[in-house]
DNA sequence: CTCTTTTCATAACAACCATTATGATGGCGC
DNA sequence: GCGCCATCATAATGGTTGTTATGAAAAGAG
């Protein structure tokens, strides 16, 4: 109490993040029922003494990693939308950040399906998550309303639109996960963006295998 | 050996079957992570000594109730969409099947969610949930094909339009599941496929509370 | 420097788990 | 009725888990 309170937060939280991280790293590389306290020690290169003192229990830390990957996934989306400038790139960005190329993102895909079946026993969990989807489905619908205005796809009810292709994304992202085809998934995926008005050069450029994957268009 | 096999497996099979059934029960209720062997004995009403016997381990036992649940599912599927006459019923069918108003189905999505992320950590699995689910396409696919020469749905590709509805399906269930807004998630499917051409009559059938969900049209 | 508090490592604990071993029971062929 | 084998209950085992307790180091305030 003698001390700002501010300086000891930022020292103790970044800790905290730490702890998250190596959490988030465990859960996506082994899945959450193999994710012990020990491991994600191990994980971050620090004791269960670390974890016991920043957390209250173990659920608290599997809560701080599930929402700091949805924190750092909605911010990197927004990041990559904005630095996408036209509303064509944003919509071949909205395509390569949903169902990347990159191994180590698609392995980001079994964290999401373990935070979902984990959100099912906790409800207050639960009310985040599906808060935190509606951000990124209004996001798309952001997208959409910006390429219907410049006339790059149909006139389509952008809001309607947007929840079904944030479901069919869940779907997809899903199952490539699961099958490993991830270009059967994005070819489907762009097959169902073309009925909406999207060109074939739009289409060819979401395809576009694209190494690169950070720097978007 | 001395007794016909067909009578001895007549039994034990009937016997495993009952376990997969409790085990089944169990997951869909309170999650894999608390599914222990001792609890699926007394959800069966036996002991441990009977899931011993019959099955090696406990992953066996997971995977026969995942199992059981796959085949009853696409079961249940093929049946009532051949006691729907007309490819307007059986589109109507198609959408109350995916999205249940009775609770007891709409819990069974705990089950595919617990199933899904279970097999992200066993590949062998993973190969058998992929090959079902694309019995569960195909089946989709053909009620479209039905629909479109009947001219119930416009002349949109079946079979892309399959690969997409079974996708979206899985993202709305998985996210009403969580949420709880299974109406909501259903006039999402329902909008989505008026784009494909379904008249505004069969929409409001698909929406149509419908208390009993068994007797299908 | 001294005291206080945060930070963390280590070890111990009690609970629970899957699995195995053992033996009782009952049906079925002969 | 005898013996055999499938069936199952019971109990024990070895390992792992989350959590707690304890004390040492380190950092910061005065």
């Amino acid at each position: 109490m003698t001390v700002p309170a501010t300086l000891v937060s930022e020292r103790s939280e970044r800790r905290r993040r730490e702890v998250c991280e190596a959490a988030r790293r465990v859960i996506a590389r082994k899945g959450l029922e193999v994710t012990t306290m020990r491991e994600v020690s191990r994980e971050g290169g620090f004791t269960t003494g670390v974890l016991t003192h920043y957390f209250p229990h173990k659920q608290a830390v599997i809560q701080g990693a599930f929402a700091a990957a949805s924190d750092d996934w909605i911010a990197e989306v927004r990041d990559r939308l904005a630095r996408a400038g036209s509303p064509e790139d944003q919509l071949v960005t909205l395509v390569r950040a949903a169902l990347p190329a990159d191994g180590r993102r698609q392995a980001e895909w079994r964290l999401w399906s373990e935070m979902w079946t984990y959100a099912g026993g906790d409800p207050v969990f639960a009310a985040q998550l599906v808060a935190t989807d509606a951000v990124w489905e209004r996001e798309i619908g952001r997208v959409l309303l910006r390429a219907q205005t410049a006339g790059v796809i149909a006139d389509v009810d952008a809001r309607v639109e947007a929840a079904v292709l944030a479901r069919l994304i869940d779907g997809l992202g899903l199952r490539a996960w699961l099958s490993g085809r991830w270009e059967d998934a994005r070819r489907t995926l762009v097959q169902h963006l073309a009925t909406i008005g999207v060109g074939t050069s739009l289409q060819e450029r979401m395809l576009l295998p694209c190494g690169d994957d950070e720097g978007d268009p």
